[in-house]
DNA sequence: TGTACATCAGTGAACGCGCGTTCACTGATGTAC
DNA sequence: TGTACATCAGTGAACGCGCGTTCACTGATGTAC
């Protein structure tokens, strides 16, 4: 601990009010939706004036950016950790599921209905290719059973290819790749739906069925 | 054609102005998305004072529990004009997609994010029920390959069988149920991303993994 | 058929509110010599 | 070490806007006798 930090203080301190605000901002999505973030009310939390937070981001759309950014760069990373050792999908899959429940609404900021009006950058979209190639390399790396499906995208699987999905040497097949794209959609239906209370009241328990979708995935069962 | 009204006139303008009212609503919907629905920008559009839309609605969550009844009955109709006759999954999943497609944001409204704040009242929940035990009976019906899975929920199969969910004589075993949701939930999955933009860019056609998906649930490939 | 009354749609003014954002300014913190 | 200057964080007032909702009211439409 202790590499010497080659920010100046005023630098520091920047960093630091500029994480607070984003922190409000995650807490008032929390209880409100991401729709209802409000810069004034933020600066009024945080004991400040309005204009204050002007300093910080050019506008409320480049905080939106800002967290939206942040999601993702956070699911890449717990991604990461996990595809570096063990390499399973089982692991993968609920490290997506706990990376969800920990905090709903940021689950829902970036695969939820989008905010009307916001346009999601460029950079963004890269790290959620990065999240994907995550997943992809996975499946490959764990040789699923692949069914032949008419899927076949070279453009998906270039793209995949530049964040390492690759895993090795091993070619990715179309085949493979309608399997990882299955297994994004198969758990983000079940995730979703949960997240958005559909399922409250139907008497079972949303994990087993969850657990059920990763099995069927992995092979056992359908 | 013909059989007598029974509204009088004032009933009968009633009616048509609310249904106007409506429409309009689901046109600015269409465009910003359900939290940015006003009731003030739907009076002016109509050509009318703001004050007049309290006529025919209490308030904006009353108007927005319409919208999404309207929602709700329009699938389980849709659903239900299938159920009768051919009664295949297949049709079930091409309607549902359909339906989907042709007004991104009432699929959204109901089944997306929900809107913060707002609360869903009892008949609402009710009809997403109805719409389930379409699903259900039909799943019954075709006698799916039914994986033995753990989910078990009496409770929802209770609930369901009050809509004639059973389909003939035969039992609803915890292993159809479970066939069911994962119906649910995995169209879902592909629709909701579908529609949220996030196979934008991706070149690939998501009818293809839509219909990818259907197959794998009917049984031939995984 | 005509008159008296009740019902109801719609208006316009008003209330209080919070929003995003700009602007000119103050005061503290850092930098250069 | 001390002074002169530049940088930058934060303030307070202001702008224009749209929101949901209430209220007292006008005027048209329907109903009862």
């Amino acid at each position: 601990m202790g590499e010497p930090d080659a920010r100046t203080p005023r630098e520091r301190y920047r960093a630091q009010v500029q994480e607070e605000i984003k922190e409000h901002a995650w807490r008032q999505i929390a209880t409100a939706g991401a729709s209802a973030l409000s810069l004034n009310a933020i600066a009024k939390q945080m004991g400040m004036s309005g204009p204050a937070l002007y300093r910080y981001f050019a506008n409320r759309d480049e905080l939106i950016t800002e967290l939206v950014k942040d999601a993702y760069r956070s699911l890449a990373d717990t991604f990461a950790a996990r595809t570096g050792a063990g390499t399973d999908l089982d692991g993968l899959a609920q490290a997506l599921r706990r990376w969800a429940l920990e905090d709903p609404q940021r689950y829902l900021l970036v695969y939820g209905t989008p905010v009307p009006g916001y346009e999601a950058p460029e950079d963004t979209t890269r790290i959620a290719a990065e999240i994907l190639a995550h997943l992809l390399g996975t499946c490959v790396a764990e040789q699923l059973p692949a069914a032949p499906g008419p899927l076949d995208s070279h453009l998906l699987v270039g793209q995949l290819a530049e964040y390492g999905a690759r895993a090795g040497e091993r070619p990715v097949s179309s085949a493979v790749l309608r399997r990882a794209l299955a297994f994004w959609t198969r758990l983000h239906g079940v995730l979703s739906l949960e997240l958005a209370g559909h399922f409250t009241g139907m008497g079972f328990d949303p994990a087993e069925l969850y657990a059920d979708e990763v099995r069927a995935l992995r092979g056992q069962g359908s």
